[in-house]
DNA sequence: ATTTCGTGTGGGAACGATGTCACATTCCTT
DNA sequence: AAGGAATGTGACATCGTTCCCACACGAAAT
């Protein structure tokens, strides 16, 4: 391998614009004119440009052009856990979209620790990227960005909601749906795993879930509203208590994919029946829970297109600075499965 | 919204490091010095730099510095498939291990496609980064970037063994102890779904299968070889068709997660039991393996390891890059489920 | 024949950070 | 007090690209 690193290619530096103009024999402003299309270029000159440039294998240096422009092509985004199939597919998403817009996209995962997301953000700005898309952890990224004139996009949750775009899904008529469907079961007593209930998504769905209970007359019994971490071992346990104890919920609306996991797995553990015994259903549908016996039933969202629609938007703002802020809000939809029927006669 | 964006901060220029000079009183030679802790910097002189850089919010532009040292501090991750968990994990490893060496992770999801693959890898030519960690789909990739002088990382599959560093894991031995496993519970009749059997991953893993059977003096059945496409639904129909038939095999090693869902979605649908009726093990450890049940037993990768190991083998490359290629292999073991057991007497 | 225009092309100045080099200052030693 | 060493400073070139302006050339219009 030592011989191809000292093969005449590589040792000898990278061929510049200037070699290009040599080579065909004119001007580097008629190379740029020629290569980018703007400007005039005759078609034969033109020709002899893009001969010269294949053959020498020149590929313009973007951080020559960005520091020229003051803007690059790429685009940063931001995601909490690329382990978490939600965040993964969302990711996958925006490299679509970013790929066919012509921007390159330069990833971070900020591992849920705000510390991890403000780093991450001072290096977007470093790189001069032409904007953010972010699963924000807290308000603080899209402001930090915001002052350095970088648009943002917030995704799937939204802290600065009308100072910036932001694209969510219907967290508030997913949750209610989720939990009317348990309701016209015939259940009462339904428990809500949710991570909080102050912020953008986890308040949107606690408020979903209350709606479904008031239009029924059911009246909330805080016990059965568990704010839980952000694991699926801290869930799980939280489960296990609950669904142990005497007047257990006979049904549970999971507010994320990972809390689901861990009700699932308290309810194997404890040998209880699903759907007889206990219901379950999920907000966001991750592939396991077809999988499983039961299926579980869940809100559906299109998180690909959720990355993809944040992109677009992102790619919108570049182009249109000082349009008004614009909150896109992606429908979801409920798939009931195997997990959720009425509930047991007593 | 308008409001901040003509706020005095956004429309005013991003303070660069003649902002900085004039504000501390220093020249801007000694800003650099001061900020980037080489050469001279007297205590106090350093401390009034850092806080008017702090004050005005100076980021130093990234654009600049590589462009003067002809280097980033950017490294680029070309994945398969970010659906696909495997390679979701496998990104979260290489981002973790970015992060904490102080690069930038470019990131570009290829879909399985060569041609993606090559847009991308031009992309990160242009973007000048210290290197790239490549889950290659031909050896053109690693040519490509040879050629201009990149160090590579070919990381789960290897095509360009000797010329570039590859992190890979113990494809051949861990198809070998799967089959094994079947092989010791009885089966003689093994299938075998596997995407291509010639190259890199796809050929040792079918070797691991041809010598365990070899060593249990089992004649290999080419119909029970099946080279399937990269997706879950063509698994799962040629799947439906083999196990449908009159002669099905006992037990089946599905050699990647993918192909191992479609196998098991192909059981369910036929409602045959398994491992009554038809064992499953699959190479590769999805998280739904666990979760369903039966249970599937599986060669465990740490695919995380897989990831941010490769990223450590790029940063030692690029620190030396004439030292002699290395290929790491990290280890695998089985973990046997419910989804294995003797095959069903005649 | 001179002006006017349009069409291509070339020259040179940015862009922002860094490193080199020559010089200026301080401090220590004799 | 003078010399030299040690430390700090600022001007300038550099990287590869793009953009602005100037200019050349020929044709058409006066």
């Amino acid at each position: 391998m030592t011989i191809e690193r000292r093969g005449p290619l590589s040792r000898s530096r990278r061929p510049t614009i200037k070699d290009v103009a040599e080579a065909a024999g004119v001007s580097r402003s008629t190379v740029s004119r020629a290569l980018t299309g703007r400007g005039y270029a005759a078609p034969d000159v033109r020709e002899r440009v893009l001969r010269a440039a294949a053959e020498l294998g020149y590929v313009p240096d973007v951080m020559a052009r960005t520091l020229k422009q003051q803007v690059s092509r790429s685009v940063g985004v931001l995601v909490s856990d690329l382990r978490n199939p939600f965040y993964a597919e969302l990711a996958a998403g925006a490299s679509r979209e970013a790929r066919e817009r012509g921007y390159t996209m330069v990833l971070a995962d900020t591992s849920l620790s705000a510390e991890a997301e403000s780093e991450a953000a001072e290096a977007l700005v470093a790189l001069r990227v032409a904007g953010v898309v972010v699963t924000p952890n807290s308000s603080a990224v899209s402001t930090y960005l915001g002052s350095h004139g970088i648009p943002v996009v917030e995704v799937d949750r939204q802290f600065a909601a009308g100072s910036t775009d932001g694209v969510v899904v219907g967290n508030r008529v997913g949750a209610r749906t989720a939990t009317a469907h348990l309701v016209e079961l015939g259940h009462r007593r339904i428990a809500l795993f949710i991570d909080e209930t102050d912020w953008t998504t986890g308040y949107e769905r606690y408020q979903g879930y209350l709606e479904a209970l008031s239009a029924a007359d059911i009246k909330v019994d805080p016990d059965l509203v568990v704010s839980s971490g952000w694991d699926v071992a801290d869930s799980r346990r939280r489960a296990l208590d609950m669904l142990a104890g005497p007047d257990r919920p006979t049904a549970v609306f999971a507010a994320n994919n990972v809390l689901a996991e861990g009700v699932w797995r308290a309810i194997g553990e404890l040998g209880l029946r699903a759907p007889g015994e206990v219901s379950l259903v999920a907000f966001d549908d991750a592939p396991w829970m077809s999988m499983v016996s039961p299926q579980v039933s869940a809100v559906s969202q299109d998180t690909f297109n959720l990355g993809a629609t944040a992109v677009r938007r992102l790619d919108e703002r570049i182009e249109m600075p000082d349009a008004d802020s614009v909150t896109t809000v992606l429908g979801v939809r409920l798939v009931a499965r195997e997990s959720t029927a009425p509930p047991p006669v007593l």
